[in-house]
DNA sequence: GTATCTGCAAAACATTTGCAATTCT
DNA sequence: AGAATTGCAAATGTTTTGCAGATAC
């Protein structure tokens, strides 16, 4: 599901964000890691890398980022909040074992559900929680 | 979507929970209610009816509720935890004018995903936000 | 009379806010 | 210099924990 951009720079300006160093390295983590990052784990990846980096900062620049649709809230869990640099149309499975999150495709047509007509969807989120495949097998 | 239960002590009963005054109260007011409340609006609804009432206890028997498969959490809104007594599964609707969740129905077959094959799915939710038919014509 | 349940007070976290220092141009 | 950005420290809000008193069986 994750695309590897190659020109972060850019992808943030195209955004409509100056791209300060903090901005950058927090953006290049979101769109090469894997797990779904939180505030807090980007804040401990982040900052030996810039020892002088604050979690304020990075709570402002996910805020910064959210706006302007770079990216998306992945709420799975009650608890803590992740983010997805990839704002596409995808599930989230997340493991209750080893709390791994994998995204997953989905059609991009939403179910035609009566109830819902007269409403406007703007935003769909498909939550799926169980054990890995992984940890199914190492028990 | 919500179904009124008749004998909830029974049903409390049932689940395995002694059903004391705060829990009868607190379980009866989640299956009455239509708007799928936080920790805080129980203890707000019930604090005149129980005035002793503490949001320790609301916290202790949502906790027991859940682990009991009577409650549902619903964590569409990354800063309110929110709970229906309506375990089947079913969609939620948040609309972001009024805030008001509502319920709709769903397929109850789960779309048959490859990547998911090895993965064992024990839990699924489906998130909708968006503006409410109500909330459009009034604007 | 022993178990369980309740609720206060404090602790633990996560997130937000105000503001001063820093950086960029 | 002027505007935007960063980051500290304090405030806020939510949930958890420890424990003492109340209640139930």
């Amino acid at each position: 599901m994750k695309l590897k951009i190659k020109n972060t720079e850019e992808e943030l300006r195209n955004a409509g964000i100056k791209p300060s160093v903090q901005r950058l390295k927090i953006y290049e983590y979101l769109v090469n890691s894997l797990e779904h990052p939180t505030v807090d784990s980007i804040y401990n990846f982040l900052s030996s890398e810039i020892p002088t980096l604050s979690k304020t900062t990075v709570y402002n620049t996910m805020k910064l980022f959210q706006d302007n649709g770079l990216v998306m809230v992945v709420n799975i869990e009650d608890n803590e909040t992740r983010f997805d640099a990839d704002t596409s149309f995808h599930g989230h499975f997340k493991c209750t074992e080893c709390g791994k999150v994998y995204d997953f495709p989905l059609p991009n047509t939403q179910p035609k559900i009566k109830e819902l007509a007269n409403h406007i969807v703007k935003e769909s989120h498909y939550y799926l929680k169980g054990i890995c495949a992984n940890c199914k097998l190492n028990n």
